[in-house]
DNA sequence: AGTGAGAGCCAC
DNA sequence: AAACGTGGCTCTCACT
């Protein structure tokens, strides 16, 4: 070893990596972290890889000692890789290096799971290190420049970061296993690879059709303004100059407001279901602009500043342990909520020679309320493959299967998805259009049909408010504030009767991430974008059916892993477009 | 100039 | 309280 402290060895050469590779081989654990260039590693590159044993730890000059082969074996099996976020440490290593780590314990993720969807504030190495192992960092040199000649507090820094991972380990570790969180654990552990290997895969969006769309929406939401002004003329008498510049702000809902009131109308807000009430031409103006508006402010305009010019795709960030359910959230930019129409998704599209597998499960929230609530109702109709809707509808209006209509296979199907998340019946005879008393009786109807469900939504609303606590089907603890006020009883019941529904189908997909990676392997096709019980697959074209069966076997297997009674179903579709 | 709350709306 | 759960993003507006 070239230099040697009572703290770290700093390792340059490729013969002193094998050497580190032959101390590491029986170690069980090592805390693993790296320092970078820059955050992503389109744009950087590693300069050190520190490992750490509670005998020593060693840090690699990843500029000096840049083929990594000799760890290839420790680092892709043997001992659990410890590491804060490791989606960070896989994506610069994978890409860089060829390496793909396993297996893995991630501190951020085990330290969110613990907290049940009680969120901290923070979930930096620093806080959490102080949370669980009372231990504080001095996180100094993190932004320092590690592309250069290294400092000796920037090696200090280094080696403590790497060490203090397996303390913190030791005590997550226990953690997880007192609150029976193994499995839940090991499962998002487990997916990090997969979301690591989405986000550098990224997504291709046609921008020449994107910018075709920008212009034609642009100019329809220019004529939707024009219309919307002439409803409020500017007062008169103002001087000729006071006239020219802009008098009304069309996107301030404040001057919205009072603008209306000149019209002899009073809005209470100016929502879409408020303004669908008003007949007056200005509020189908508004209500056009307002459409427009949003797509082009947040998706036309924004879209493109998102493409890498390095790889000329959009590389979302996703957040594997944010949501309180298990769901992923998305952000800059959040490819989960592109509009459903046509004419955006199929901007969204396969590189040449490639195609698009896209894959969703059919109803898996509704089949896992018929699991959880074992309605024999329910459940017998998914396995006889009925569609429930239909079913829904024809028992609630009392006709035969073939004699349901299509606005009462709607209603159905708002009342089998409204009773999930706790809806009363004041919004959903509003959203039916009819009254309250109308409502009351549709939803009395619905659990007089399936007894189980009202049972099941009731029983835990009331385990959520006595226990503070739920789990999931995969067993993911959510845990309930103590405090709720009054008020918030009702918000919370709903958000208690909900939770093991959305958070089972999270616990699927989860394992679906997993088991998609396994079963992709080697085959020229990646998972480019997952939408909660959606996965978007890029393969080569002449690969496409294999990819489809594959993804769809995945899928199904994630799903009846944790589906006992009630079948999993997930439909395929191949298209160079993202569009079903 | 940056920040944060509020309003509103996109997705599932 | 349009009381339907989970998010993120854009815009306004008031504040520092």
């Amino acid at each position: 070893m070239e230099e040697r402290t009572q703290d770290y060895r700093f390792v340059t050469t490729a013969e002193d990596l094998a050497g580190v590779a032959k101390t590491l081989q029986g170690a069980e654990v090592i805390g693993l972290d790296l320092e970078t260039t820059a955050l992503s590693p389109r744009d950087g590159r590693v300069r050190l890889l520190q490992l750490a044993t509670l005998e020593e730890t060693f840090i690699v000059d990843v500029f000096e000692a840049v083929d990594l082969s000799p760890l290839t074996e420790i680092l892709e099996g043997g001992p659990v890789k410890v590491g804060h976020n490791l989606k960070f440490d896989h994506q610069f290593l994978d890409a860089l290096h060829s390496v793909s780590l396993s297996p893995l314990f991630d501190t951020m993720l085990a330290a969110q799971v613990i907290d049940g969807g009680n969120y901290a504030a923070s979930y930096s190495l620093e806080s959490v290190a102080e949370r669980y192992v009372d231990e504080s960092l001095d996180k100094s040199e993190q932004r320092s420049d590690w592309s250069g000649k290294l400092s000796e507090a920037q090696l200090a820094y280094a080696a403590q970061d790497a060490r203090v991972l397996l303390s913190l380990h030791e005590r997550l570790a226990a953690s997880l296993e007192e609150e029976e969180l193994e499995r839940i654990s090991r499962i998002e552990f487990e997916a990090i690879p997969t979301i690591a290997r989405m986000e550098l895969a990224g997504i291709k969006l046609d921008v020449a059709r994107w910018k075709e769309l920008e212009v034609t929406v642009r100019e329809r939401r220019d004529r939707a303004a024009e219309r919307l002004e002439s409803f409020f003329p500017p007062p008169e008498g103002v001087l000729p100059l006071e006239g020219l510049g802009p008098r009304l702000n069309l996107n301030s809902p404040k001057q919205i407001t009072d603008a209306f009131r000149t019209l002899g109308i009073d809005l209470s807000d100016t929502k879409v279901w408020t303004l669908l009430k008003v007949d007056h031409p200005a509020a189908k103006a508004l209500l056009e602009y307002r459409e427009l508006q949003k797509k082009l402010g947040t998706y036309l305009e924004t879209y493109p500043g998102f493409i890498s010019p390095k790889t000329g795709r959009i590389h979302a960030n996703f957040l594997q342990c944010r949501v309180p359910t298990g769901r992923l959230a998305c952000t800059a930019p959040n490819i989960q909520q592109i509009p459903h129409e046509d004419e955006f998704r199929r901007c969204f599209v396969a590189e040449d020679g490639n195609t698009l597998v896209i894959a969703d499960y059919s109803q898996i929230e509704l089949r896992i309320l018929a699991e959880v609530s074992e309605d024999p109702a329910f459940v017998g109709a998914f396995q006889r493959g009925v569609d429930l809707h239909s079913l829904t509808a024809a028992t609630m209006y009392n006709v035969s299967m073939d004699e349901v209509t299509k606005v009462q296979r709607t209603a159905a199907k708002r009342i089998n998805f409204g009773l999930m998340y706790g809806r009363g019946a004041r919004s959903l005879s509003a959203q039916l259009g009819t009254d309250e008393e109308r409502g009351r009786q549709l939803i009395d109807e619905y659990f007089a049909n399936y007894p189980k469900v009202q049972r099941f939504l009731q029983r835990t609303a009331n385990r959520a408010m006595r226990d503070r606590t739920l789990r999931t089907l995969a067993g993911r603890l959510r845990k309930f504030g103590n405090d709720p006020v009054a008020d918030d009883r009702g918000a919370m019941r709903r958000e208690a009767m909900n939770f093991p529904i959305q958070g089972a189908a999270s616990d699927i997909a989860k394992l679906a991430l997993i088991y998609v990676r396994e079963e992709l392997e080697g085959l020229d096709a990646r998972l480019i974008n997952s939408i909660h019980d959606e996965f978007v697959v890029e393969c080569a074209d002449e690969r496409a059916g294999e990819v489809s069966e594959k993804t769809r076997a995945a899928m199904v297997r994630a799903g009846e892993e944790i589906l006992e009674k009630v079948p999993v179903e997930v439909e395929v579709e191949v298209s160079r477009e993202w569009r079903k």
